[in-house]
DNA sequence: GTTATTAAAAATGTAAAACAAAAAAATGTA
DNA sequence: TACATTTTTTTGTTTTACATTTTTAATAAC
């Protein structure tokens, strides 16, 4: 830190920034999305119309849904009226987060070591917090799975649904986020790796997996948050060498 | 699940999207991207020339790079010719989670109990990775704290700084992004609760604050992991209630 | 009167031409 | 060579126009 920088911080300069109008306009709009002026399924009105609100030009304009489309907070349908405020959904950071995957920017290691220590949380919580309601829902799940004769990728639905409905149960909005977040791109690699092995290996893998979320299951609906903790971590290590030299 | 949703999943149909051609420009270009053709500093062609590539006006070129840029991947620079590629950082990550995180309107409580147990994680691993010039960044941090008398804002700051760094240390990539993520909206509204304090009261914080960060420093020294995990969720405890009832 | 068809209106998608502003490159001068 | 000025290039913005698609309204048929 050097002196001016101090200094700079004291008096509160910020960078001068929104030089364009098109980020102007995108400022604006995303602020009442953010702060709630504008609600999800709420219309914006229409290009013609936010011409004559702003007294900008049509592409400025655009240029500035775009940007609100690109982030996610509009979907824009050609023809009906005025781009409709979206639904924020876990795909707006799952698409970014799989970009710096690709770009190697984040090891799958790494993500699979942040997965472990939050889910393992999750399920303290949910042992400490669930009702009756959740433990037959987890209890359906897992007798479906039972059920299940097939494929791998049925199974991994499953699996997938009975983790989100632990981090569901919680009730740390957070902790929903994070694991939808999280979890798509470790499954996609997971669901590729778990093709490469022989029928055995995946008869293997599979009843470790049933097994795993059965002894899970149980430490929740008996509240033993120091054993559910470390199944939870027994359980994802089982499946960590799946994504391993990735 | 219907059966008419199973035969179209069987037969991998997929909606037909990217009807915009600034749409297909912009999957162009971003695949160039994250395949490495393009790499980061390289330069796109001016929108002249992409106007000449692609044989589409100008407006729907624009529109394609506003994409782009609103996605992280290039930075645009009036004059000099061309936009740059990005490397990918964690900013387009955060970002869009950020949003998340205002738009699910989340409780603070349930935003510092991920905090707890998340940055618990970070100095863990931090405390088993730790190098030497990370001590001594931490060190410098903590010995330009107890020099300070200053007041609550540049405490703050440095006080984010030392935790930052934990997070920076623990060599995981999420980590520092969910650091970021965080901290912003829980350190506003600690450090506005803390102006309503009595002097007396934020001098005991003041003290209490340094102590932790003390004793949390020589066990990350030690690599005493156990230690240090107690410790820091001792230290973010003893702030809790400042957020509490919010 | 109700329904189906058709036409009009409105909205987004795209294109072309033009000018402003700012940065980089080229030029000329000392 | 070093500096200042001019030119060129590039992005930012505006205006006008037309195509395409969806919705709405009007019209015709039953």
């Amino acid at each position: 830190m050097t002196r001016e920088n101090d200094a700079a911080n004291a008096l509160d300069f910020e960078p001068v920034l929104n030089y364009r109008v098109s980020e102007a306009i995108y400022e604006q709009i995303r602020n009442k999305i953010i702060n709630g002026e504008l609600k999800p399924n709420d219309r914006l009105p229409s290009e013609r119309k936010l011409i004559e609100i702003f007294r900008r030009s049509r592409p400025t304009i655009r240029e500035a849904l775009r940007m609100l489309e690109s982030a996610g907070l509009i979907e824009i349908i050609p023809g009906s009226g005025g781009a409709v405020v979206q639904e924020i959904s876990a795909a707006t950071v799952t698409q970014p987060l799989g970009n710096m995957i690709l770009l190697k920017r984040i090891r799958l290691l790494e993500l699979y070591e942040f997965r472990i220590i939050n889910e393992t949380a999750y399920v303290q919580w949910t042992a400490e917090r669930r009702t009756e309601g959740d433990i037959k829902k987890m209890q359906n799940i897992l007798k479906q799975m039972h059920t299940l004769k097939g494929d791998w990728e049925t199974l991994l639905r499953y699996d997938s649904e009975f983790h989100k409905t632990i981090a569901e149960c919680s009730r740390n909005e957070m902790a929903k986020i994070i694991y939808n977040v999280i979890t798509k791109p470790v499954r996609d690699i997971m669901y590729a790796k778990m093709g490469e092995l022989t029928l055995k290996q995946q008869e293997f893998h599979k009843n470790q997996l049933m097994a795993d979320h059965d002894c899970i299951l149980d430490a929740i609906i008996n509240q033993d948050v120091d054993k559910v903790k470390e199944l939870m971590i027994d359980h994802l290590n089982h499946f960590k060498h799946l994504i391993e030299d990735e």
